[in-house]
DNA sequence: TAAATGAATGAATAATCATTCATTCGTTGA
DNA sequence: TCAACGAATGAATGATTATTCATTCATTTA
């Protein structure tokens, strides 16, 4: 959130745990985004926070605390600006959920350096339950969200569609657009991946996002 | 494509360079999904081949070499069954479409231990632009062989759908649903996946995939 | 200002890992 | 049956890496 973690001005300072951790926290995903996770290491880490190796230990214990703790920011940093985005939105569901495609386009939300450390824990979570934990409470929430608003539409618009089946559509379609920004980011800008996102919305409830 | 790459009788024998091969890509495969990228080693996967720690250099000359052929594998076969599924489907654009809708919820392509690979290797492929390249090349074509399709259809339906954003959101779907199928493996079964993509079809071409 | 506190350092350590290669052993051709 | 070949082994090596901790130094307190 504060910006003020980013270097010391004197050779040597003394931050507020809070400002060494999230100054950690934040060189770790430039160090994901820029090596991968299997060659970051506290070495990497400590040299893109501009600190010495010791001090990932002395604030995080374990490299694998860090890691974790990096996955929790980025998700509830996601969390954090959907509801937000909610709170900010009009109080029909169908602007709630263009609100809700909009946080994922953001530029906040879906900048390379995000998406790099989002696949990278989405890579190794089969085999990490931590992860995968950290994870999982992250779709639920979302899903959930994404159902009721979409409950809401159908009921509004007579639609025949399950508002399951829009929900998993939706979410997985915006993960999806993901991965193709993140793989081929000169292919595909965010404003045309949320345009594919808005167009799908178009098709499924035509009452509420239709052309005219 | 053979299955005699699995265990040798005898306690040691000599294998054909490619059996060996394949063998050890299988093992590779097997070891990302159960212990991950970053905790794959020679050692892993040579146990998990039940042969010996030498053996990986003998036939791959490096570990990186290892890790771009397993996921060229699972590249290849992907394809190969995507042009196998187009050659058996009818020669409508619709059934096309749904053959390869069909191809990516299929047993044999979307299983735990492929997934997995997958995503370990989307996980690293920012920083590994060789990773990059061989993903590139199977998005190309996919998405050119799915525009192509979409084409069809519009043209047939007089929809007013741009082809590219089907393309786009319906790999991109497919893709999203992937990760939730190796996320939630209990809350989503392929079956429901492929239901999922369906509906998506038949929102957006309901002249082709309509309900009656 | 001087002593006390604890944040930060970085060299040392122990563990892990990819790679090498001398040796073993199964297979093939004469 | 027996050399000759080469596939396979696995202990040894050197490089990398997470973690520890004695020491340094900035900041705070008395």
């Amino acid at each position: 959130m504060s910006q003020a973690a980013s270097r010391p001005r004197t050779k040597r300072r003394t931050a507020s745990k809070e400002e060494r951790q999230t100054q950690l926290i934040k060189a770790t995903i430039r160090s994901i985004a820029k090596h991968g996770l299997s060659v970051t290491t506290m070495a990497t880490v400590a040299k893109e926070a501009g600190l010495s190796q010791g001090i990932i230990n002395l604030h995080f214990q374990s490299k694998e605390r860090l890691l974790e703790e990096t996955l929790s920011y980025v998700v509830d940093e996601y969390r954090a600006t959907r509801y937000e985005a909610i709170e900010r939105s009009g109080v029909s569901a169908a602007e709630k959920m263009t609100a809700l495609v909009k946080v994922d386009f953001d530029k906040r939300i879906c900048q390379p350096d995000k998406l790099a450390v989002w696949f990278a824990f989405w890579g190794e979570s089969r085999s990490r339950p931590t992860y995968r934990k950290i994870c999982a409470e992250r779709d639920r929430e979302y899903r959930k969200q994404l159902r009721g608003i979409c409950d809401e539409i159908i009921r509004e618009g007579g639609y025949d569609n399950l508002p399951e089946h829009v929900a998993y559509g939706l979410s997985a379609m915006n993960e999806g657009l993901w991965l193709d920004l993140l793989l081929n980011p000169a292919e595909l800008t965010p404003e045309q991946a949320r345009d594919v996102s808005m167009s799908y919305l178009r098709n499924v409830f035509p009452g509420h996002f239709g052309e005219t």
